[in-house]
DNA sequence: ACAAAATATTCAAATATTATTATATTTGAA
DNA sequence: TTCAAATATAATAATATTTGAATATTTTGT
């Protein structure tokens, strides 16, 4: 299991809309460099970059297949979020009660912006 | 409800230690800038310059009580962020069979790394 | 072995992020 | 109304990220 910080760091590569699209193929199953080539809207060499970042950081893996190299998902983590950027947030959370008890004591003042 | 661009724009913004440490205090319930100063081992202005951030993409509010500002969860995406990041991830997701079938055909190659 | 297809790497430029330092603002109390 | 506590802002410097362009590598079929 990773530590909290590697997650972190593995929240962040995956934060950009890129990868983002790229792992939301990748939950659908195996493509290849060409396959993103077409739908992604970049070049090749970026596509590769994109790729290559989400393997460093053990997010996806790939293997040959004849000549095309094929990626899948690899990180656990990856569908669950996927899942929560999709879901269907109705309301903020509640406001806090009025004037909670702090570390540096309780105010009594009227709440202002 | 967040646009999928916004969404990532706050994984993006969540993405850091320290953002991670505040939001996972805030979960708890309400706190001020010098509650915050205290436990992070930052400067004041580092821990103004996080909530800022924080607040600006929607992710905390914060009301004056007294002579503090104190801070509150907003987004209700949070909490489910915070607890994938705890979860328990024992294996990694099963790799594909082989050989499927992608845009470019289908290879009948033995895999290689 | 050679050529072509598929993908990766490298480098540089543009931009973004981060933390530090110094300074400013706001608020309640005296 | 002045002072001090609490917090925010601004400017800067250091570093990281992102992309595009050019080039390199790898693999299969011939």
């Amino acid at each position: 299991m990773r530590s909290i910080g590697k997650r972190i760091e593995v929240l962040k590569i995956i934060a950009h809309p890129v990868r983002i699209k790229i792992l939301e193929e990748l939950v659908k199953g195996v493509k290849c460099v060409s396959d993103f080539e077409e739908f992604l809207e970049i070049s090749q060499p970026n596509v590769s970059q994109h790729l290559t970042l989400l393997k460093h950081y053990g997010v996806i893996d790939s293997y040959m297949d004849g000549r095309l190299r094929c990626y899948f998902l690899k990180d656990p983590v990856i569908p669950d979020i996927l899942e929560i950027l999709k879901k269907d947030y109705v309301e903020e959370l509640p406001a806090p009660a009025c004037c909670p008890i702090t570390k540096k004591g309780k105010y009594p003042g009227e709440r202002r912006r």
